[in-house]
DNA sequence: TCGAACTATACTCTGACAATATATATTAAA
DNA sequence: TTTAATATATATTGTCAGAGTATAGTTCGA
């Protein structure tokens, strides 16, 4: 139940994008230095990205890439079902073939539910919304009691 | 964000368990062959399922294991905290030193709200639960939408 | 005392994921 | 038009957690 190394570094591209939108594109180098991540490995996540029309790039010097929609109309939700490669708790929630027993199983229904409840959330933060509740207050993170 | 196969199997294991409450042990061997899971593989997803006190079991021949508690008593959380190794979206949730990030990173506290949110649902729903619910309709899988 | 069951530890294997390497194409600025 | 900085595409290597197996030992009821 983590998220993969490809949906961490993609949220932190996008609100690095986000927080400089309008300014002009960002290069994938300055990039790479603010976030540490690989230059390599950031163009990779950029791809899909780009498909997805949520970035645009401009080439040659002085080039980079830039939202390609404000902030606030670009989801988490969106962000990681195109980064992550299995985006659910189980695989039979999204393939139906994986797994004989999805006509008796007892507990798929809940894993499917709890997929909603978790979509629903990460549909209805977007940059903007992360942006702005971390700006305000750096509040220390809440308990985590083991059990 | 996949379970891992040692929750899924855990899950699977204490519902069968659940099933059978109150008719005394249940051998492996016999899960075993229900659940389609090794003998060897259960034998180990059950060392800690005991030592927190959710199994009981019983030696020598017609011996086996059972719920030592009522199946509404055992929350789907415990499970899985028990046996999934990183039961969190992002590894710094729970250690403060993965990341020299933690003090300004935006999207940190969001984390911890949507795992908060799972902890919540999971620790509200108990063996019981899942075994009334799906009893009732099985009914199909809700729409997954791609975006 | 026998066998069926549970306990414990160590080991191997596999695949997904992370990261790097190489080669090519584009284009603004000098 | 040349150059340098940038993006694009594909292939390859490396790494590690997780899945599963193997072996040896312990307990206890019939």
């Amino acid at each position: 139940m983590r998220l993969s190394t490809r949906g961490r570094y993609g949220t932190r591209l996008m609100l690095e994008l986000a927080k400089n939108y309008g300014e002009g594109p960002k290069s994938v180098s300055d990039i790479s230095k603010n976030l540490n991540i690989p230059v390599k490995y950031l163009e990779q996540l950029i791809i899909p990205l780009k498909k997805a029309a949520l970035i645009s790039s401009v080439r040659g010097p002085k080039g980079g890439h830039m939202l390609s929609r404000p902030a606030e109309e670009i989801s988490l939700w969106h962000i990681l079902t195109l980064l992550e490669t299995k985006f659910s708790f189980v695989d039979c929630l999204t393939d139906d073939g994986v797994c004989e027993r999805i006509a008796t199983c007892p507990i798929r229904p809940f894993w499917n539910e709890a997929l909603r409840g978790m979509r629903k959330l990460f549909r209805e933060t977007s940059l903007l919304d992360v942006l702005i509740s971390s700006r305000g207050s750096q509040r220390p993170a809440a308990q985590n009691p083991a059990d």
